[in-house]
DNA sequence: GTTCTCTCGGCAAACGTTTACAAGAGCGAG
DNA sequence: CTCGCTCTTGTAAACGTTTGCCGAGAGAAC
């Protein structure tokens, strides 16, 4: 930034302006005060400070529109104000709305966010992991899901432990092995009842697109379809599940793999994006949603509504869990030990899922 | 943090390992070398150091898995390795893509990236502004557009020259009244490329659903918008323009708006969002898309292609925009003085638009 | 007039790094 | 044997804050 040193150490005329902008220093000249004074108004400190002196420091802050450097600060205060986030792809809404709401439940704590997408490759989020504490953060929040690679499990682990042991907070918002303050939606009991709501609308032979299997998010949630498998006697087997990366166009893919193999009443998808590709590929296929074949979807997005068939779906209050995931953060910071909070779904019924008439 | 102070300065026995956890210091004692020279091989200074004390160091290191304090570290030589991204709001995909792009443009220059969500409200944008100075941050970049509001124009413009006295680099990614290093997309032109499409699809009666009026954006993409009705000789008129929010529901709702005053044969959008929105409330009132009425959108976020009719919009390159100003604001932060870099878009049709049969 | 208390201000150390400068070791040249 | 290099290491100051401790001054109580 400027000349990185004031080297010449030369006497200096006792009131010499001629370095490094504007430091609590400058105020303090100014003002006619210590440092220590600036720093005791500039800082809300609870050391006493007369009235007078005060207003003496903060008109010579704002002439000099000073602007503590949080980095000084943090360096002796042992407490950046910062909070770290790690989220699959920040550019899947999903993650942006709880982005979203753990930046507005921090705000009022004056935290600011770190954001940091993993796209999903464990080397590269443990790196961010070791940068976020590099950096100080107070608190590291997991809102992305665990991934299902061992080495990972135990580095991340170890990185978790050290990172505690040095005062660190962290949250998870999602399926996570780490032990820590949780947000938690039940995305095994979701499935299973959107499955479950499927047949009980009479569908017998469900096909289920899942997400990428290295995903703890896509364990759990097929374990919930396979549930409703069992308990209500549907027609089962690999060629019902087909694979598919957690997009528009992922679903459609999907979708037509499954068109090729089995011939179902009903798809329910592991995300509403897949949900809503597959719905595209059906109608662009002539297959008409939901009377020929009835589609169900997980998130409730806010484009479910608007797709090529308003789609029917389990809601999941994202921006919620991000808000919650904030006052959790903002208990164990304040030393407190935060209890987990649950959230559950509701389905929402839209037109993409039809009632199936008598037999097959 | 751990307790904050080591307050006891007792003699401390030569090899105390007592106080704070891993510091540079605990590294070098345990390698038997001064902090310098710790401090020259974890940095990866280019003072020489023997390769034998260099490992000495390394496996000191490895073994207290130490990770140096960035903040300390950005405290002496003014340079953070952080960026502050400013966007409307974090949980719309547009931004979602812009920030991806940055992140993955900075990503090998090892930066990390504060982002912040204004909301669009200016005090907040100014807040943010001014933290994003207070955490020393390398370089602030302007997502979102700016707001019209005067006051605002006031402060933010004192804001960014204390920044840049600093040494702070800005750079913005839209219509922003900040001279800074620029990725610009014209969206003036965009859009009147856009009506124009429609124009010459032999469309007269044309209706434009408009961004929220304090949003710069909003201003161009109209102005462009009048410009294609001026060029062409469109039926014109206030009644031909309907404000929304720039969302689904937004969208849906200029629509109706649109549709009790004006008897239009398309409706332009000022992004997809909203264009969409208006699809699905035009096919919910059994008005056929594109027969009855065509409809344009701006943008081409991934859900154009999977609304109620496939949309045919401009393509905005939302990820190369940020993956450019990442680049830019390298350049910036390397002495250069980046030249700004423009990107066009393209009409990608898909099936909304229709061509009119003679007369109106 | 003395002592005690209380309020307010300053001094200086500390946080964990980087880096200018100096200094010691080793060695070849003279 | 001495001088002057080069190579490597260490010493200490600096970055911009916060804060423990001390002390000066002003009343208050006697």
């Amino acid at each position: 930034m400027y000349p990185a040193r004031v080297s010449s150490k030369q006497p200096a005329s006792p009131h010499d302006e001629s370095d490094a902008p504007h430091s609590l220093r400058h105020v303090a000249q100014l003002a006619g005060v210590s440092v220590a004074t600036a720093s005791r108004v500039m800082s809300g400190s609870n050391h006493p400070v007369s009235e007078k002196t005060r207003q003496l420091v903060l008109s010579a802050a704002d002439r000099l529109s000073f602007e503590p450097n949080r980095l000084a600060r943090a360096l002796v205060t042992a407490r950046s104000q910062t909070v770290g986030v790690i989220v699959h792809d920040i550019s899947d809404p999903h993650f942006g709305d709880i982005v979203k709401g753990l930046e507005d439940g921090v705000q009022a704590e004056d935290y600011r966010l770190f954001v940091a997408s993993s796209d999903r490759d464990p080397e590269e989020e443990l790196n961010y992991v070791r940068a976020f504490h590099a950096y100080q953060v107070d608190a590291i929040v997991f809102a992305a899901s665990s991934l299902t690679d061992p080495d990972y499990a135990d580095t991340l682990n170890r990185l978790a432990a050290r990172y505690r042991g040095r005062g660190g907070v962290i949250v998870v918002l999602s399926d996570h092995f780490l032990e820590a303050p949780r947000v938690h939606f039940d995305n095994r009991r979701a499935t299973a009842e959107m499955a479950g709501y499927l047949a009980e609308r009479g569908h017998r032979r469900i096909g289920y697109i899942t997400g990428p299997p290295e995903l703890e998010v896509s364990r759990v949630r097929l374990a919930g379809f396979n549930a409703a498998v069992a308990k209500f006697g549907l027609s089962a087997g690999p060629e019902y599940i087909a694979n598919g990366q957690f997009t528009l166009k992922g679903g459609a893919a999907a979708m037509t793999e499954l068109l090729e193999r089995v011939d179902v009443t009903a798809v329910l998808a592991a995300n509403d994006p897949m949900a809503i590709g597959a719905t595209r590929h059906l109608v662009a296929s002539g297959i008409t949603v939901p009377d020929d074949i009835s589609v169900g979807g997980l998130d409730d997005i806010p484009m479910a509504e608007y797709g090529p068939v308003p789609l029917t779906t389990m809601r999941i209050p994202t921006y919620e869990i991000g808000r919650q995931g904030a006052s959790l953060l903002l208990e164990a910071l304040g030393g407190g030990d935060p209890a987990d909070v649950r959230f559950s779904g509701e389905i929402i019924e839209r037109e993409s899922v039809a009632t199936i008439k008598r037999s097959t």
